[in-house]
DNA sequence: TTGACATGCAACCAAATGGTTGCATATTAG
DNA sequence: CTAATATGCAACCATTTGGTTGCATGTCAA
């Protein structure tokens, strides 16, 4: 968990990622070319997105295809994300409430 | 956007949300009794959770309030999450489908 | 008023991060 | 076979990050 939040931290990882929605399978030129970075970095942005099993690989002769492995965001949207949801009408009215008793 | 995802990424700031959604509205101090590092460091990270707005703060006296807001996690379900969610039940379908031509 | 308490600010430090370059290896095409 | 192509590995570098310590400021209570 702790590892699929620090992967979609950075931009160009979300940017992969947006990548390989629009079309899966890519190869790893193929994704380097929307990229604006050697094709090193990419490698590097696309090993942390598999050790947190956002992207899984085969390997397809010399080249390897990168395929989105949306389970991990799900499970965030459902065990994580989902807790603050329930909250958030509660808070926000609780905020507001406050915020109006400090200016009278 | 970006800032949202990339305060996120930190396990400790992920804590400081937690405890903040628990008990909304606690002081810095209070803060710091349930966090194994240095007030200053939390302090630090309190500045980058409200920098992405996870987190408003209403001074009173001389404590400092912290609320959560659960907007910009929200945001982040709708307009991001769900686009991967909305491919997830694609690729689903689609294995399915695959799956039951593969075997007649 | 004075001391204790809550927070703010700044300098400093080690480690992690994001990127580069250079070279190695493996596979396919001609 | 050989050359071009696709990827892998490692060393190196600058900047960011997460943390510390030390001191300053502001507020409440006795």
């Amino acid at each position: 968990m702790d590892a699929v939040f620090r992967a979609l931290a950075d931009p160009t990882r979300r940017q992969l990622l947006d990548s390989l929605h629009a079309r899966n399978g890519q190869t790893l030129n193929a994704l380097c070319e929307r990229a604006d970075m050697t094709r090193q970095a990419v490698t590097k942005h696309l090993a942390i997105l598999e050790e947190a099993n956002l992207v899984t690989t085969v390997r397809n002769g010399r080249e390897k295809e990168h395929y989105l492995n949306p389970v991990p965001i799900n499970e965030i949207a459902e065990r994580w994300i989902g807790k603050f949801e329930r909250g958030r009408l509660a808070a926000l009215s609780d905020l507001k409430q406050r915020l109006e008793r400090e200016e009278p």
